[in-house]
DNA sequence: TAAGTCATGTAAAAAGTTACATGATTCT
DNA sequence: AGAATCATGTAACTTTTTACATGACTTA
């Protein structure tokens, strides 16, 4: 069985599956929708259309345009969406996340309380805000469409749910940062009190 | 300012941290513990102990052994643990995750329907399998030390907390699945009851 | 006039994965 | 006898990031 491609290329074969995009403008989709779970530099992108391009799964138009640089809009073939549908349901491999602030957390015991608690809060501040600013892109999206946002045969539907997912890991990390705060509050003054129930149980 | 290490090099240091170790003991808690959240390769750990050791970060002395080959064991210095301190309360870049299957449920409109249920409901089954066996991990550690497991200037809670870490997104990712496969589910069988609350309201 | 956006790329470096090499011992 | 574990490493490759290059037009 042939390699398959490198999931860069997936993702750009998933973006140009939704319309037609020049590389810059996939590079934009890349900082905001489907960047939120996979990213790619302009220099990944460009050579990587070319090679998608090679292998017959997308191909370019040049555009012209009177106040700006040409551009080349890229619009996926036929093997190019039969090559996506097959891959979309092939199992994934484990998430395999890399997250340097957790790896932080687990080192955290040797930092100075009050600087630690700081560190959690600070972060735990930030990624609220992020819940905050898709939980409303969500709700924006509901309310555009019906109560729940497009079939799942449309491409609308891989956006919400793509986005959905956002939302409850931003969720979990953020929950998650308000127990290891109220964890290191609590030891820093001494008051001690009694201990809320375990985390774990639903 | 000097340019600081490369991630791994963290790791590795936190690792060491706790306790003194071989490459290969580490390689065996990057795949286990530590590893949940940042994995290296043998391959990645050898060379960077040695430059850790050229910074005079760790140390290591050999130990020879009867029954099985000479291992080197890795100490971290003090140089090496300050180091660490430092990082360790330094503001932690955005994630930047990169989920191959929430790619993929980006392009699967594309997907015949009944695949892409049992695709979801596949995922959803083996990340409720490592739920399990994070929450008994959990409740195990719970159970050992007394209700909160640790205080939070010991290793123990560094270890707790990244733990509940790994529990908190795997939940959210169970959860997630779940309202994916009930919306895909529904689809299927165009019983269109009545549509229910919409999932993003606390 | 300087900074920013649009637009496409190349080059080089860093990070990470896969494969290979070696060799003793222990388990099946 | 063959496979697995312990133990350390190198080589090659792939993937990703950072930096550089160019140039027209627009906004502050």
């Amino acid at each position: 069985m042939a390699k398959g491609l490198p999931t860069i290329g997936y993702a750009l074969l998933g973006v140009l599956a939704r319309e037609p995009l020049s590389g810059y403008d996939i590079s934009r989709r890349m900082r905001a929708s489907v960047g939120a779970f996979w990213q790619a530099q302009r220099s990944q992108i460009y050579p990587e259309l070319a090679r998608l391009e090679a292998a017959g799964l997308v191909a370019h138009h040049r555009v012209e345009q009177l106040d700006r640089p040409d551009k080349k809009v890229y619009q996926i073939t036929d093997e190019g969406r039969a090559t996506l549908r097959r891959w979309v349901t092939e199992p994934a491999g484990v998430p395999a996340s890399r997250n340097e602030f957790v790896l932080k957390v687990y080192s955290l015991w040797l930092a100075e309380p009050r600087q630690a608690l700081a560190f959690v809060r600070a972060r735990e501040a930030q990624h609220r805000d992020r819940l905050d600013r898709l939980e409303s892109s969500a709700l924006a999206l509901e309310r555009e469409r019906g109560g729940e946002a497009a079939r799942p045969d449309t491409p609308g539907f891989g956006s919400y749910a793509t986005l959905l997912a956002g939302i409850h890991a931003e969720r979990a990390h953020v929950d998650w940062c308000a127990w290891l705060g109220e964890r290191l509050e609590r030891a820093n003054s001494p008051s001690d009190a009694a201990a809320p129930a375990a985390p774990v149980a639903r």
